[in-house]
DNA sequence: CGGCATCCCAGTCGATACTG
DNA sequence: CAGTATCGACTGGGATGCCG
Protein backbone atom coordinates (compact mmCIF):
# COMPACT_ATOMS: atom_id res chain seq x y z
CA UNK A 1 0.00 0.00 0.00
CA UNK A 2 2.06 2.71 -1.14
CA UNK A 3 -0.73 5.04 -2.06
CA UNK A 4 -1.02 7.00 1.21
CA UNK A 5 -4.21 8.07 0.27
CA UNK A 6 -7.85 7.03 1.28
CA UNK A 7 -9.53 6.13 -2.17
CA UNK A 8 -11.69 3.42 -1.52
CA UNK A 9 -12.71 2.24 -5.03
CA UNK A 10 -9.36 1.99 -7.27
CA UNK A 11 -9.38 5.22 -8.90
CA UNK A 12 -7.32 7.99 -7.69
CA UNK A 13 -8.42 11.74 -8.65
CA UNK A 14 -4.33 12.96 -8.30
CA UNK A 15 -3.76 10.77 -11.67
CA UNK A 16 -3.68 12.30 -14.13
CA UNK A 17 -4.22 9.46 -16.75
CA UNK A 18 -7.54 8.36 -14.25
CA UNK A 19 -11.08 8.39 -15.44
CA UNK A 20 -11.93 10.12 -12.11
CA UNK A 21 -9.33 12.68 -12.67
CA UNK A 22 -11.18 13.88 -15.91
CA UNK A 23 -14.55 13.78 -14.50
CA UNK A 24 -13.22 15.87 -11.80
CA UNK A 25 -12.18 18.45 -14.75
CA UNK A 26 -15.54 17.98 -15.85
CA UNK A 27 -17.07 18.88 -12.82
CA UNK A 28 -14.44 22.11 -12.59
CA UNK A 29 -16.74 24.44 -14.17
CA UNK A 30 -18.75 27.03 -12.48
CA UNK A 31 -21.82 26.65 -15.70
CA UNK A 32 -21.94 23.33 -14.21
CA UNK A 33 -22.12 23.93 -10.80
CA UNK A 34 -24.99 25.95 -11.95
CA UNK A 35 -26.76 24.61 -14.43
CA UNK A 36 -27.09 21.14 -12.13
CA UNK A 37 -28.33 23.26 -9.31
CA UNK A 38 -31.01 24.84 -11.39
CA UNK A 39 -32.12 21.55 -12.59
CA UNK A 40 -32.28 20.05 -9.01
CA UNK A 41 -35.69 21.17 -8.13
CA UNK A 42 -36.89 19.91 -11.58
CA UNK A 43 -37.16 20.12 -15.59
CA UNK A 44 -36.20 23.41 -17.18
CA UNK A 45 -36.58 24.81 -20.64
CA UNK A 46 -33.77 25.85 -22.31
CA UNK A 47 -34.97 29.10 -21.93
CA UNK A 48 -35.89 29.15 -18.45
CA UNK A 49 -32.51 27.74 -17.90
CA UNK A 50 -30.80 30.97 -19.96
CA UNK A 51 -33.23 33.65 -17.46
CA UNK A 52 -32.01 31.69 -14.37
CA UNK A 53 -28.20 31.54 -15.29
CA UNK A 54 -27.47 35.26 -15.11
CA UNK A 55 -25.02 36.07 -17.09
CA UNK A 56 -24.59 33.15 -19.36
CA UNK A 57 -24.78 33.33 -23.40
CA UNK A 58 -26.62 31.05 -24.94
CA UNK A 59 -23.76 28.90 -26.62
CA UNK A 60 -22.24 28.54 -23.19
CA UNK A 61 -25.91 27.08 -22.30
CA UNK A 62 -25.54 24.89 -24.96
CA UNK A 63 -22.59 23.54 -24.75
CA UNK A 64 -22.23 23.32 -20.50
CA UNK A 65 -25.96 20.96 -21.29
CA UNK A 66 -24.14 19.30 -23.79
CA UNK A 67 -21.76 17.98 -21.83
CA UNK A 68 -24.09 16.78 -19.16
CA UNK A 69 -26.19 14.54 -21.22
CA UNK A 70 -22.83 13.54 -22.79
CA UNK A 71 -21.64 12.45 -19.20
CA UNK A 72 -25.02 11.23 -18.21
CA UNK A 73 -26.53 13.77 -16.02
CA UNK A 74 -28.62 15.28 -17.71
CA UNK A 75 -31.58 13.89 -19.54
CA UNK A 76 -33.05 15.78 -22.62
CA UNK A 77 -36.31 16.17 -23.69
CA UNK A 78 -37.71 17.13 -27.31
CA UNK A 79 -41.47 18.30 -27.94
CA UNK A 80 -41.77 18.05 -31.67
CA UNK A 81 -44.30 21.10 -31.84
CA UNK A 82 -44.37 24.53 -32.87
CA UNK A 83 -42.65 26.34 -31.53
CA UNK A 84 -40.03 24.12 -30.33
CA UNK A 85 -39.79 22.63 -26.68
CA UNK A 86 -37.17 21.39 -25.48
CA UNK A 87 -36.80 20.35 -21.15
CA UNK A 88 -33.93 19.09 -19.66
CA UNK A 89 -33.93 17.07 -16.40
CA UNK A 90 -30.78 15.55 -13.99
CA UNK A 91 -31.07 11.80 -14.57
CA UNK A 92 -30.61 9.82 -11.32
CA UNK A 93 -26.80 10.14 -11.44
CA UNK A 94 -27.65 13.89 -11.89
CA UNK A 95 -29.45 14.27 -9.15
CA UNK A 96 -27.09 12.10 -6.72
CA UNK A 97 -24.21 14.81 -7.89
CA UNK A 98 -26.74 18.02 -7.51
CA UNK A 99 -27.23 17.11 -3.69
CA UNK A 100 -23.22 17.76 -3.52
CA UNK A 101 -22.87 20.79 -5.84
CA UNK A 102 -25.99 22.56 -3.74
CA UNK A 103 -23.84 21.80 -0.48
CA UNK A 104 -21.12 23.80 -2.63
CA UNK A 105 -22.99 26.58 -3.53
CA UNK A 106 -24.85 26.98 -0.07
CA UNK A 107 -20.85 26.87 1.30
CA UNK A 108 -20.19 29.48 -0.83
CA UNK A 109 -23.31 31.79 -0.33
CA UNK A 110 -22.55 31.19 3.48
CA UNK A 111 -18.57 32.10 3.12
CA UNK A 112 -18.98 34.69 1.06
CA UNK A 113 -18.50 37.70 3.34
CA UNK A 114 -15.10 36.01 5.24
CA UNK A 115 -13.57 35.63 1.70
CA UNK A 116 -14.60 39.11 0.24
CA UNK A 117 -12.85 40.23 3.18
CA UNK A 118 -9.80 38.00 3.30
CA UNK A 119 -9.83 39.41 -0.32
CA UNK A 120 -10.05 43.12 0.54
CA UNK A 121 -7.37 42.09 3.12
CA UNK A 122 -4.66 40.82 0.30
CA UNK A 123 -5.01 43.83 -1.99
CA UNK A 124 -4.68 46.05 1.07
CA UNK A 125 -1.26 44.59 2.38
CA UNK A 126 -0.41 43.81 -1.35
CA UNK A 127 -0.39 47.57 -1.99
CA UNK A 128 0.75 48.47 1.22
CA UNK A 129 4.50 46.92 -0.08
CA UNK A 130 5.30 50.87 -0.22
CA UNK A 131 6.26 50.14 3.60
CA UNK A 132 9.01 47.64 2.50
CA UNK B 1 -39.65 37.26 -1.61
CA UNK B 2 -40.32 37.14 -5.80
CA UNK B 3 -36.48 34.99 -5.67
CA UNK B 4 -37.66 31.17 -6.58
CA UNK B 5 -34.60 29.70 -4.90
CA UNK B 6 -33.68 28.81 -1.69
CA UNK B 7 -30.47 30.81 -0.31
CA UNK B 8 -30.84 31.23 3.10
CA UNK B 9 -27.93 34.02 3.77
CA UNK B 10 -29.39 36.65 1.23
CA UNK B 11 -26.87 35.87 -1.04
CA UNK B 12 -27.29 33.95 -4.30
CA UNK B 13 -24.77 32.14 -6.76
CA UNK B 14 -26.87 32.62 -9.68
CA UNK B 15 -26.31 36.11 -9.85
CA UNK B 16 -23.21 37.62 -11.53
CA UNK B 17 -22.34 40.21 -9.69
CA UNK B 18 -23.17 38.27 -6.43
CA UNK B 19 -19.84 38.29 -4.01
CA UNK B 20 -21.19 34.10 -4.28
CA UNK B 21 -20.34 33.95 -7.42
CA UNK B 22 -17.03 34.86 -7.39
CA UNK B 23 -16.81 32.46 -5.02
CA UNK B 24 -17.73 29.46 -6.80
CA UNK B 25 -15.80 30.60 -9.41
CA UNK B 26 -12.58 30.71 -7.99
CA UNK B 27 -13.96 26.84 -6.53
CA UNK B 28 -14.22 25.76 -10.32
CA UNK B 29 -10.75 24.53 -10.76
CA UNK B 30 -9.21 21.31 -10.76
CA UNK B 31 -6.26 22.12 -9.24
CA UNK B 32 -8.39 24.14 -6.29
CA UNK B 33 -10.06 20.53 -5.60
CA UNK B 34 -6.67 18.62 -6.14
CA UNK B 35 -4.91 21.38 -3.15
CA UNK B 36 -7.50 21.15 -0.84
CA UNK B 37 -8.03 17.37 -1.00
CA UNK B 38 -4.21 17.07 -0.81
CA UNK B 39 -3.93 19.48 1.84
CA UNK B 40 -6.83 17.86 4.04
CA UNK B 41 -4.70 15.72 6.27
CA UNK B 42 -2.13 17.41 6.93
CA UNK B 43 0.44 20.37 5.94
CA UNK B 44 2.83 19.95 3.50
CA UNK B 45 5.82 21.39 1.63
CA UNK B 46 5.83 22.85 -1.74
CA UNK B 47 7.44 19.61 -3.03
CA UNK B 48 5.38 17.33 -1.50
CA UNK B 49 2.53 18.67 -3.23
CA UNK B 50 4.04 19.43 -6.29
CA UNK B 51 4.34 15.07 -5.90
CA UNK B 52 1.16 14.52 -5.17
CA UNK B 53 -0.83 16.33 -7.96
CA UNK B 54 0.50 14.20 -10.87
CA UNK B 55 1.23 16.90 -13.84
CA UNK B 56 0.98 20.02 -11.95
CA UNK B 57 3.61 22.93 -13.14
CA UNK B 58 4.97 24.78 -10.59
CA UNK B 59 3.76 27.80 -12.30
CA UNK B 60 0.04 26.19 -11.34
CA UNK B 61 0.67 25.37 -8.22
CA UNK B 62 2.18 28.20 -6.88
CA UNK B 63 -0.88 30.72 -8.77
CA UNK B 64 -3.23 28.02 -6.99
CA UNK B 65 -1.63 28.48 -3.44
CA UNK B 66 -1.63 32.31 -3.89
CA UNK B 67 -5.37 32.25 -4.64
CA UNK B 68 -6.07 29.60 -1.61
CA UNK B 69 -4.11 31.96 0.37
CA UNK B 70 -5.44 34.97 -0.38
CA UNK B 71 -8.93 33.67 0.42
CA UNK B 72 -8.09 32.53 3.45
CA UNK B 73 -8.79 28.62 2.63
CA UNK B 74 -5.07 28.41 2.90
CA UNK B 75 -1.93 29.52 5.39
CA UNK B 76 1.28 29.56 3.99
CA UNK B 77 4.35 29.32 6.43
CA UNK B 78 8.08 30.53 5.33
CA UNK B 79 11.23 29.01 7.44
CA UNK B 80 13.55 30.87 7.05
CA UNK B 81 16.45 28.40 6.07
CA UNK B 82 18.83 26.96 3.47
CA UNK B 83 17.72 24.97 1.12
CA UNK B 84 14.04 27.23 1.72
CA UNK B 85 11.36 25.70 3.63
CA UNK B 86 7.57 26.51 3.28
CA UNK B 87 4.68 24.55 4.46
CA UNK B 88 1.17 25.02 3.64
CA UNK B 89 -2.38 24.15 5.81
CA UNK B 90 -5.73 24.56 5.25
CA UNK B 91 -7.41 27.21 7.22
CA UNK B 92 -10.26 26.23 9.79
CA UNK B 93 -12.26 27.95 6.33
CA UNK B 94 -10.11 25.50 4.25
CA UNK B 95 -10.76 22.19 6.31
CA UNK B 96 -14.15 23.19 6.52
CA UNK B 97 -14.49 23.25 2.81
CA UNK B 98 -12.12 20.44 2.21
CA UNK B 99 -14.73 18.08 3.73
CA UNK B 100 -17.14 19.07 0.83
CA UNK B 101 -14.51 18.98 -1.77
CA UNK B 102 -13.86 15.30 -0.79
CA UNK B 103 -16.73 14.11 -1.10
CA UNK B 104 -17.38 15.66 -4.64
CA UNK B 105 -13.68 13.91 -5.72
CA UNK B 106 -15.17 10.42 -3.74
CA UNK B 107 -18.11 11.02 -6.29
CA UNK B 108 -15.85 11.29 -9.09
CA UNK B 109 -13.66 8.47 -8.09
CA UNK B 110 -17.01 6.54 -7.23
CA UNK B 111 -18.34 7.10 -10.70
CA UNK B 112 -16.00 7.62 -13.06
CA UNK B 113 -16.70 4.32 -14.41
CA UNK B 114 -20.26 5.05 -15.52
CA UNK B 115 -19.36 8.32 -16.58
CA UNK B 116 -16.50 6.57 -19.19
CA UNK B 117 -18.79 4.30 -20.30
CA UNK B 118 -21.45 7.44 -20.85
CA UNK B 119 -18.89 8.99 -22.70
CA UNK B 120 -17.97 6.12 -25.43
CA UNK B 121 -21.30 5.72 -25.74
CA UNK B 122 -21.92 9.48 -26.48
CA UNK B 123 -19.18 8.87 -29.00
CA UNK B 124 -20.18 5.27 -30.45
CA UNK B 125 -23.63 7.39 -31.11
CA UNK B 126 -22.25 9.93 -32.71
CA UNK B 127 -19.88 8.07 -34.96
CA UNK B 128 -22.62 5.73 -35.68
CA UNK B 129 -24.71 8.72 -37.72
CA UNK B 130 -24.68 6.13 -40.26
CA UNK B 131 -27.71 4.22 -39.56
CA UNK B 132 -29.87 6.78 -39.80
C1' DC C 1 -37.90 29.01 -29.52
C1' DG C 2 -34.01 26.14 -29.68
C1' DG C 3 -29.51 25.64 -31.32
C1' DC C 4 -25.82 25.45 -34.61
C1' DA C 5 -21.95 27.83 -37.29
C1' DT C 6 -18.60 31.32 -37.63
C1' DC C 7 -15.39 34.68 -36.19
C1' DC C 8 -12.31 36.42 -32.95
C1' DC C 9 -10.34 38.25 -28.78
C1' DA C 10 -8.28 37.41 -24.33
C1' DG C 11 -7.27 34.94 -20.67
C1' DT C 12 -5.24 30.73 -19.17
C1' DC C 13 -2.40 26.88 -19.11
C1' DG C 14 1.81 24.18 -20.03
C1' DA C 15 6.81 23.95 -20.91
C1' DT C 16 11.05 25.74 -20.16
C1' DA C 17 14.54 28.37 -18.18
C1' DC C 18 16.22 31.30 -14.67
C1' DT C 19 16.92 33.53 -9.69
C1' DG C 20 17.45 33.75 -4.51
C1' DC D 1 13.96 23.93 -2.71
C1' DA D 2 10.76 27.58 -3.58
C1' DG D 3 9.34 30.68 -6.70
C1' DT D 4 9.35 33.76 -10.93
C1' DA D 5 9.59 35.14 -15.96
C1' DT D 6 8.81 34.38 -20.54
C1' DC D 7 6.68 32.49 -24.53
C1' DG D 8 3.57 30.04 -27.26
C1' DA D 9 -0.45 27.11 -27.84
C1' DC D 10 -4.83 26.53 -26.81
C1' DT D 11 -9.49 27.28 -25.84
C1' DG D 12 -13.00 29.32 -23.18
C1' DG D 13 -16.22 32.17 -24.12
C1' DG D 14 -18.53 36.50 -26.16
C1' DA D 15 -20.96 38.47 -30.43
C1' DT D 16 -23.36 37.76 -34.46
C1' DG D 17 -26.07 35.57 -37.87
C1' DC D 18 -28.70 31.73 -39.92
C1' DC D 19 -31.75 27.42 -39.91
C1' DG D 20 -35.48 24.14 -38.40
Amino acid sequence: MDSDHDSPFGYDAFRRTCPSHTVLEMLASKWVYLVVCALRKGRLRNGELARKLEGITPKMLAQTLRVLERDGLVRREVFPVIPPRVEYELTELGQNLGGLLTQIRAWAEQHAPVIKDARARAIAVSEGDWAA
